[in-house]
DNA sequence: TTTGGTCATAGTTCAGT
DNA sequence: ACTGAACTATGACCAAA
């Protein structure tokens, strides 16, 4: 340390400014001013790595090493006890050509955070940059995804249960068999020989010799399973007095009422966001509702030939087309702003999911009114069915598209249910669509009213969780879809295909296992 | 966060924001218009380089990445999709400069026509000009270079309009002379097929003849729907003023807290009862677990080949197993003793219901202890496993009870996960298990047990639902096997057959149609 | 106001040790 | 396992239109 300052303290008074090409800690070449302090490309490396994922190092040559190109190498402690002294900091740090602004981190004192012990803390912990990422050049082979921080994780849980299932922790720790399962067997029991269990081994044999002499060595009469267990019912069950039937009932109903209030309430609970639902769909898509029921009765009544025909030019159909898109994205804003708890998400998240979720938004109001593979549902004053959808859209695409409604057909859902099931898939807690702070809330939003949804669905005969299940996975390689291909469709000319020219292909819908790191969020 | 800000300014001007100075890409501070966005200067210079210089890159994490100020750098692909869905372009529409002329000339071999067309292709096939070489990595061709659509315009006109014109929708101002002003009236054919004639004028003309046609609304501005949506959400959610973080946060509470209290008492609640298991089995079975886990490693990890010589003489065996027997029977009373709200029930339910259950708590005990059709269970000194099963008992009967162990196991349970579901299925509410007064009691008891088994069950990644409701069909049919077989077996004799005579067929598994209330699941 | 260009600095790669 | 020269990517700033 002291030799340190006075090198410095001689550099900073003698030729006060500039030394302009030397690397403030090892005096070597410099290549710039690197993580604010003017350094060389090897003293930026060194720190970059050193931060990021070097582990503890330790000075073993008393910490007051000297730090120059020849000996920078011989001790990392020092050389990054050097580096922090300098005031280098990966915080703040301006991408692109910022200022230089920090240099006056390094003036005066050393920074507050610099280690006066050599003993340098290299903590895997870093602040926003974000694990070393790997670019490819175009062309190169698969690159590996680096470890995921610890915050993003679960995926798909939560897509099975609702609110009582996941909300809180785990309830146990758990103490898997798998390790016994999955065939690896040496690791596993460690803890051998302690005899030190409350209940050793030894009570078996003993018992063995016991009942073996008393039951059953003298008498070969047969003896079945069942007398086994009744006698030996009896005497244990004999031993513990029972209670009489009264202070059993007022055992049960302890043990009963406070939970089923519980269940009471949560139900209460649940069948007032189903209220809610069912309001916001009287605000919005009732008239719609009422409109394509009626125009799909009419149609299925009249003709059994279910092919329509066009009753407009492609060009007036891409106008009308447009214009229900604005509505249907109006109705879609609206309808989630009226349901519970929505509103408490940021505006920009609002925005942000309800433009991700349009596709399956769209597709879910129109299940319904699918049959044998038409829609029947009305845009302007025209027929926005098969037809249309095949002449100006990718086939293929159309194709999963109608997938997708008899799907959401199978499930048999009633107006409600199919618009809850878009309230749900609407508060999807993907990560892409969630503000930071609003993961955890939207997670309970989700589950609460998937609760709901299960709740409702769960007392109908119909009741298929696979199915639903299925369509909640789809929903969401329809979002990856949409964020892909939709949201690139440009709706004004007549084939609607993507800006970028890139088709449709069901790779496209492919949702991976992947979150993207989120450490800083 | 920015938004926060925003929000407040809007609070105190009580006007919204037309626009607020932020990037439709990444969300950061917005300095203008850039190639057709409002973006900042990071995504317009990314969305430069993109296009004229990087090669095709590809998504890491799923394709649907956040894009935000701090997470823009990680992925280029989901950038680039992001920046071409909200509709950024190159092209000459905003010719201002001759720098890029010189440019252009500079590297030589620049086709000479209008600087507006020179990048101007619609296909996904790229120009075979490219106008910018680099050093790009070698041999990567393949990037078509993305151009405006014709008759897009740019800047703020476009955004204060709606998108898509929003045809039919009275709100919105029309600016049908916005592009008189800027094109010159052209008679092109309308370009379904876009002809790569791609004047700025020409387009726009043609727009403004469909314009014209149409009634006025609806002008063709080519857009993205991703474009559109944005447009659309803006407008909306901008109408309807957000509330402060702060003020979202107390609503986010108000809506969670009540809720979560519940959630969290129910929680509590199957914590209480998983604990209770827990120190269930912690009072019975640990012995033999810890044995039994003993002894399976060590007999895997000896040897691979896993058939067991027999070490017993059968007299030995069944006088052990007899004692076992008993052994296991005490073992289930004291473990379901311990169950809270299993002592509840009176003494003769509990004889009859641990009776009946015997043989499938046996299995359940065993479960964990099978491997490759062998189980490694001890009994007394000896192993027990499939040779001396099928030496003393009927071999279709081993077969049955090894598969109803191997469903067990595919459960991958863990230890506690595997006792709370013995305790599930001891408390199946089967009529002829139930006194007559505690039918509602065990229904209740049983769905609570039920409940905890589901939530840890739930909260790790394999719950297999679809498999547990399968192990609980298998459990009802073993305790019928059991009533109508297992207990008539004569356990004193070597070959251990039922005292009626009647030996094993699958049939005596057949429930009959009982009604479980299996509907929980 | 928007454009292309600049260039200091950040991040990444890979042969060398 | 670490190093660092060389390379690529980024973006704030700028001058020009
Ligand atoms: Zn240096
Ligand atoms: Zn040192
Ligand atoms: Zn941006
Ligand atoms: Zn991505």
């Amino acid at each position: 340390m002291p030799e340190d300052s006075n090198v410095d303290m001689e550099e900073t008074t003698l030729w006060p400014l500039p030394t302009p090409n030397l690397c403030k800690v090892c005096n070597g070449t410099s290549t710039g001013v690197h993580y604010g302090v003017q350094s060389c490309e090897g003293c930026k490396a060194f720190f970059k790595r050193a931060i990021c994922q070097y582990g503890q190092s330790k000075c073993y040559f008393g910490g007051t090493c000297l730090i120059t190109p020849e000996t920078r190498g011989r001790c990392k402690a020092c050389r990054l006890q050097k580096c922090l002294s300098e005031g280098m900091a990966l915080d703040g740090t301006k991408v692109g050509r910022g200022r230089g602004l920090r240099n006056f981190r390094a003036q005066g004192s050393t920074p507050s955070g610099s280690p006066s012990s050599s003993t340098s803390v290299m903590t895997p912990f870093h602040s926003s940059a974000g694990p070393i990422r790997t670019t490819s050049p175009a062309g190169s082979p698969a690159k590996s995804i680096i470890s995921r921080p610890p915050g993003a994780d679960q995926g798909h849980d939560f897509i099975e249960r609702g609110c009582f299932a996941t909300a809180g922790k785990p309830l146990i720790i758990m103490q898997p068999f798998e390790h016994l399962r999955r065939g690896i067997p040496h690791n596993v029991i460690v803890n051998v020989n302690n005899s030190n269990t409350t209940r050793d081994s030894s009570c078996i044999s003993v018992k063995e010799d016991e009942d073996a002499v008393n039951d059953r060595e003298a008498p070969k009469s047969p003896q079945t399973l069942g007398v086994c267990l009744d006698k030996i019912m009896e005497r244990e069950l004999i031993v513990h007095r029972n209670a009489t039937a009264a202070q059993r009932n007022a055992g049960r109903f302890s043990f009963m009422s406070s939970y089923l209030a519980l269940l009471a309430e949560r139900n209460k609970r649940l069948e007032d966001t189903v209220s809610g639902v069912t309001e916001a769909v009287a605000f919005t898509y009732r008239g719609q509702i009422e409109d394509w029921s009626h125009f799909m009765a009419r149609s299925l009544s009249e003709n059994d030939d279910i092919v329509l025909k066009p009753d407009t030019t492609i060009d007036n159909l891409i106008v009308t087309l447009q214009a229900s898109i604005v509505n249907d994205t109006e109705l879609l804003v609206e309808f989630c702003r009226h349901l519970p708890g929505f509103s408490e998400l940021s505006r920009r998240e609002q925005a942000r999911r309800l433009s991700a979720k349009f596709t399956t938004a769209w597709l879910l109001n129109r299940a319904p009114y699918v049959r044998n593979r038409e829609l029947f549902s009305v845009i302007g004053k025209h027929h926005y069915g098969r037809y249309w959808m095949e002449t100006l859209l990718d086939s293929q695409f159309v194709r999963l598209l109608f997938d997708f409604m008899e799907s959401v057909n199978e499930l048999n859902l009633s107006l409600t249910e199919n618009y809850l099931l878009m309230a749900v898939i609407c508060l999807q807690p993907s990560p892409h669509l969630c503000d930071p702070d609003s993961i955890q809330y939207v997670k309970f939003l989700y589950s609460h009213y998937l609760d709901a949804l299960m709740h409702i669905f769960s007392t109908r005969h119909s009741g298929n969780f696979i199915q639903l299940r299925s369509v909640l996975m789809q929903a969401l390689a329809i979002d990856a879809l949409h964020l892909r291909y939709v949201s690139l469709l440009d709706f004004s000319r007549s084939p609607i295909r993507p800006v970028n020219g890139i088709e449709y292909s069901p790779t496209l819908c492919e949702v991976k296992d992947d979150r993207q790191p989120l450490s800083d969020l």
